[in-house]
DNA sequence: TATAAACCTTCCCCCGAAGGCAAGGTAAAG
DNA sequence: CTTTACCTTGCCTTCGGGGGAAGGTTTATA
């Protein structure tokens, strides 16, 4: 199968597909004379797998983790359940700095009036400093 | 004030700084003869302000919106609750799109044994593409 | 005064996870 | 045979800086 076909089917772009062949996570036959890849259904099950593992946010590594496990028919489900609920802790935090965000900016916002005039406590609170409590990044997660 | 002193003074490292000079965010006097940046208390002050909003989640190109409405004497507040609304609405779509992820993920979790067995229906999910209704990314925000 | 430590400068490459585009080769259809 | 559709590599861009080299400046200390 073609790289454009096996990315239609696993609901990726060439461009990723191509993108995972060259850092080595899913790389399948090339054909020496053409140059054309050949991705088989095992590679395009890979990909699906790996589409929907980067759907629900695993990094490039992790997928490559999952994938290992995927492979591997001795695994423990207990490794692979660890990776996901560190993945569900890590989201966790993530919402909770954006909880903590939304909450101050939506004081700041309901202090400020709206209106033409240029007085406006939300660019005070910017520039003074003392929004509230801080402890805003880094979870990653993106 | 030397750039090492503007970027502690602002809680942000002189890499940090510098990029913003760079990028023409905030541009110091640049003394000819040194090479050294000079930052004003008006600088430090605009430094400090950049590097809140950057901590709400402002991006460089929001901030400096923001820093055009801070150095603007005549101003309507309602441009700036605008743009915070807006931050407002971003987040809170990030923070939507990351619970419908940890729920799938839970719920995911919650089918598996995570003993030593291989059985894993976390991966039987990822792989068959069939774990809930999609929807997944992307509003941005980080 | 010499020297060392602590600053500062520019320059270039690196991260994640691809997207965009150009130049050119290949395959399949008409 | 030609057009069209697909494929290839390669290089530059994103976003917000981080890391580190090579070298200049300033300040403190011996």
């Amino acid at each position: 199968m073609n790289i454009g076909k096996a990315a239609k089917q696993a609901g990726l772009t060439t461009k990723t597909v191509r993108y995972y062949a060259n850092i080595g996570l899913i790389v399948p036959y090339q054909d020496p004379s053409s140059g054309y890849r050949d991705y088989s259904e095992s590679d395009l099950a890979k990909l699906q797998f790996i589409g929907m593992a980067r759907r629900f946010n695993f990094s490039i590594d992790e997928c490559r983790e999952l994938l290992a496990l995927y492979e591997d028919r001795n695994r423990s489900s207990h490794d692979v359940k660890m990776l996901t609920m560190q993945k569900i802790d890590q989201i966790k935090g993530k919402i909770k700095e954006l909880e903590s965000l939304k909450d101050q900016l939506s004081h700041l916002a309901a202090g400020c009036d709206g209106d033409d005039r240029p007085d406006c406590p939300i660019l005070d609170a910017l520039s003074n400093g003392k929004v509230s409590n801080g402890k805003v990044s880094n979870g990653k997660v993106t």
